[in-house]
DNA sequence: CTTGTGACGCATC
DNA sequence: AGATGCGCCACAA
């Protein structure tokens, strides 16, 4: 099933918006956050927003399976500030079954009784 | 229109 | 586990 060129600022104002809900100590992947922001199969872009939209927490994006995908200097710095606020790595990698944020998922529908 | 590129992701070797 | 290939999606040349 193919989807219409994605909007750019439609996508990047829901992609910032996931990644701000990634809370501090924690991570999310580009292809988890794309989904999350509607743009399933949009992982590349996520990382696009994440160079244009200033003040997001940006080293909380991370690879699947936790790997840093940023090279050099920005690596280094991605991972020095996410172990500043607790992320522990398993080798080189994010320990995603401890510090991966999962989000609730959008609620489309209403819900009856207490929701 | 074709080709190359990227803070991606998954399958395969 | 590391290296490659290919699909994906938009953009620049």
């Amino acid at each position: 099933m193919n989807r219409p060129p994605v909007s750019k600022p439609l996508l990047a104002a829901a992609v910032a918006a996931v990644i701000r809900r990634i809370p501090r100590g924690r991570v999310s992947t580009y292809g988890a956050v794309a989904e999350a922001a509607g743009y399933p199969r949009c992982a590349r872009h996520v990382s696009k927003v994440l160079n244009q939209v200033p003040g997001l927490p940006w080293q909380r994006v991370v690879g699947s399976g936790g790997r840093i995908s940023l090279r050099g200097e920005y690596g280094f710095e991605q991972r020095f500030l996410l172990e500043a606020e607790g992320v522990r790595f398993k080798g080189r990698r994010v320990d995603m079954s401890k510090y991966e944020h999962h989000f609730t998922a959008t609620r489309r529908k209403p819900v009856f009784g207490k929701g």
